[in-house]
RNA sequence: CGGGGCGUAGCUCAGUCUGGCUAGAGCGCUACGUUCGGGACGUAGAGGUCGCACGUUCAAAUCGUGUCGCCCCGACCA
């Protein structure tokens, strides 16, 4: 390809708006273009990374005995009200109507597609002979994100990889799901992408039946708490806390005379605490839940977050939710913001989190409008049904499987893959028969994910530098930049026409920057855009029959004889394709800078 | 949905507080010339309903009300 004959609108600026790397430099470099909130054009160059992204996913799936196809991404509303999923998608979900010869048909753009397979694999499979089978697809989903944010890590619509497989037992589930998890981890690097793979939330098998692949970076959404010795990652909703933590409160404490006090129209954590003059470590948050329709206390420390899923499983609850105003009202017999543990277990289950057994003269709600109750001591004061761990891990906490340590830190989600079981299959009727040929049997199903764009913008929020963004071979607009430094001499314009058309036979993705430009503006595009090898063509090294070679993450060039040139850049570019060593060291050098 | 910020040339922005002559700069773009190994220079040009609507005023990019859009923080996120 020739710099001329495409479209890549550079740009010297940082964008309006635009805050976070990937995003900033995405931009800059001419890969994509911003149509709305949430919402981007891939341009040339851009297009081509996201397609060399597609190319390995597809790849992996089908060396992973995946089998592709192609899905809708319109779907008739009555599907997803068959699995409930109108009103659990809620306003994520786009909808709208067809409407043909004066009748509406209720549609709904395809946020995810079980529905749709289950639906298939329902109508075409109904023999244990058919199975175990992963169907995939790679489709654009459309998801109304309320804030659309950091450029194309979050949008409206966006590319994934998405696969389902469908089984007659737990075995042959459990053995897929190992299968997927390799392919991905083989997916992501091969596109040169740091990963983490992490424990998450479960689904209704329980165990370690979910895993999410996530790139650590400063501006990544979700949060994984890993510990560093042993290598124990997960994310924040399902990470769990090692040990059960203090036995009880310091035995040094002096326990004070309790006492009501005054807090007028301090019904938050931050306003008491600005009010007493008191830290949220001090206060015994509060909650009411209603566990099927029943209503719970859990009590947390001020500055800890209940984690919703923690307490599920500890009530064995279908659903759980906040209690709404009407329902903490009768409880506590306060408005909202004034709960506290005092006198309540007559009314209601108390359940606490391990950390509120250490705590001594705490702060909590006096079950009063605008009061609240300092020096609490458990035992004397309240009592508590169950003691657990309920809330989510924080930066210190003990590491639950050696425990040591944890960390927490920011990454992007990339991939996840989930073990189902049978809850869309049974909805929808997904059957087969076994070898006895009586009753149907509800089908097993797992699902595996990946976001391709978030591949590219994962690579371009971890690897650039102050010129720009940095590709690995393969992911890249393209390999290699043909640049002849002064086009207008004839000989350096013939040399880079000539190694161009070497390269292109060599089956290598070349461009030849063919501008009429001064050799700054040519080699800060290269450098912006981040191609992985540039080739400079120089009146002085021609003269002695040699072009430069730079691996955009070097900084000296190397010298190669002309004549030999397209055979020895042929022979590194697949190298380095196939391996990616070159670039993973570079990656792990600047990271240690 | 709450809080904050911003909408002026293709891009980045000044001008708005304190209303007033033909609305500006840099980059980019077009033409010509000089340049040519890390974002050159000169000359001449093209390019704007100042987001939109209504209002105040002799007069609105500037003031008021409304509305639309974009960005950030929070809530939400199978």
């Amino acid at each position: 390809m020739k710099w001329s004959q495409t479209l890549i609108p550079t740009m010297k600026e940082i964008p309006d708006g635009a805050e976070i790397p990937s995003h900033i430099l995405m931009l800059r470099a001419g890969l994509i273009s911003q149509v709305m909130a949430g919402a981007y054009s891939y341009l040339p160059l851009g297009w081509k990374t996201l397609q060399k992204a597609v190319s390995i996913v597809r790849e992996e799936m089908n060396a992973a005995g995946c089998v592709e196809l192609h899905l809708t991404a319109l779907c008739p509303q009555s599907l997803y009200e068959r699995t409930n999923r109108v009103e659990a998608f809620g306003n994520v979900l786009i909808k709208t109507d067809l409407n043909r010869a004066g009748k509406k048909t209720p549609v709904v753009f395809c946020p995810t597609h079980e529905e749709e397979i289950t639906d298939l694999v329902s109508r075409y499979i109904s023999s244990y002979r058919q199975l175990p089978i992963t169907l995939y697809q790679i489709q654009t989903k459309f998801r109304n994100e309320e804030r659309p944010k950091f450029g194309i890590l979050r949008t409206s619509e966006f590319l994934m990889k998405d696969a389902y497989s469908f089984h007659t037992s737990i075995e042959s589930l459990n053995q897929r799901y190992e299968a997927m998890y390799n392919a991905y981890c083989r997916t992501f690097t091969r596109c040169g992408l740091p990963f983490l793979p992490v424990e998450a939330e479960s689904g209704p098998i329980g165990g370690d039946a979910s895993h999410e692949f996530m790139i650590p970076s400063a501006n990544g959404e979700d949060k994984v708490v890993h510990c560093p010795k042993c290598g124990y990652s997960a994310n924040t909703e399902k990470a769990e806390i090692g040990g059960t933590g203090p036995a009880g409160p310091d035995p040094e404490a002096v326990l004070k005379e309790t006492a009501e006090i005054d807090t007028p129209e301090a019904h938050t954590i931050e306003q008491v605490c600005a009010f007493l003059k008191a830290k949220p470590k001090k206060l015994i948050k509060t909650l009411i839940y209603t566990a099927d329709g029943t209503p719970v206390a859990v009590l947390v420390r001020g500055d800890h977050d209940v984690n919703e899923n923690k307490l599920r499983r500890l009530l064995g609850a279908d659903k759980l939710e906040l209690a709404d105003p009407e329902t903490i009202e009768k409880v506590t017999g306060a408005p909202v913001g004034f709960a506290g543990p005092v006198g309540m277990a007559q009314k209601v289950r108390i359940v606490a989190d391990y950390t509120v057994r250490g705590m001594s003269n705490a702060i909590v709600g006096a079950n009063k409008k605008d009061k609240h109750r300092v020096n609490v001591n458990l035992g004397r004061d309240f009592e508590v049904e169950t003691f657990a761990d309920l809330r989510n891990a924080e930066a210190g906490d003990i590491c639950p499987r050696c425990g040591d340590t944890m960390t927490i830190k920011n990454a992007i989600e990339v991939g996840h893959v989930f073990k189902l079981g049978t809850k869309y299959t049974k909805a929808l009727a997904a059957n087969y028969l076994d070898e006895t040929g009586e009753t149907p049997k509800t089908i097993i199903m797992g699902c595996y994910g990946i976001g391709v764009n978030r591949i590219i913008a994962g690579l371009a929020e971890t690897s650039w530098d102050d010129s720009g963004l940095i590709w690995p071979v393969a992911v890249c607009p393209y390999e290699v930049n043909v640049c002849p430094v002064k086009v207008t001499d004839p000989a350096s314009a013939e040399a880079a026409e000539k190694l161009h058309g070497e390269l292109l036979g060599l089956g290598v993705d070349v461009i030849l920057d063919d501008r009429d430009q001064r050799p700054g503006v040519k080699f800060k595009d290269s450098d912006l855009i981040g191609f992985p090898l540039r080739v400079t063509i120089g009146a002085k090294a021609l003269a002695e029959g040699k072009v430069e070679v730079k691996w955009r993450w070097e900084k000296d060039p190397v010298l190669l004889p002309l004549e030999t040139a397209a055979k020895e850049i042929a022979a590194l570019i697949a190298d380095e394709k196939a391996g990616g060593k070159r670039f993973a060291e570079a990656m792990k050098k600047r990271q240690n800078a």
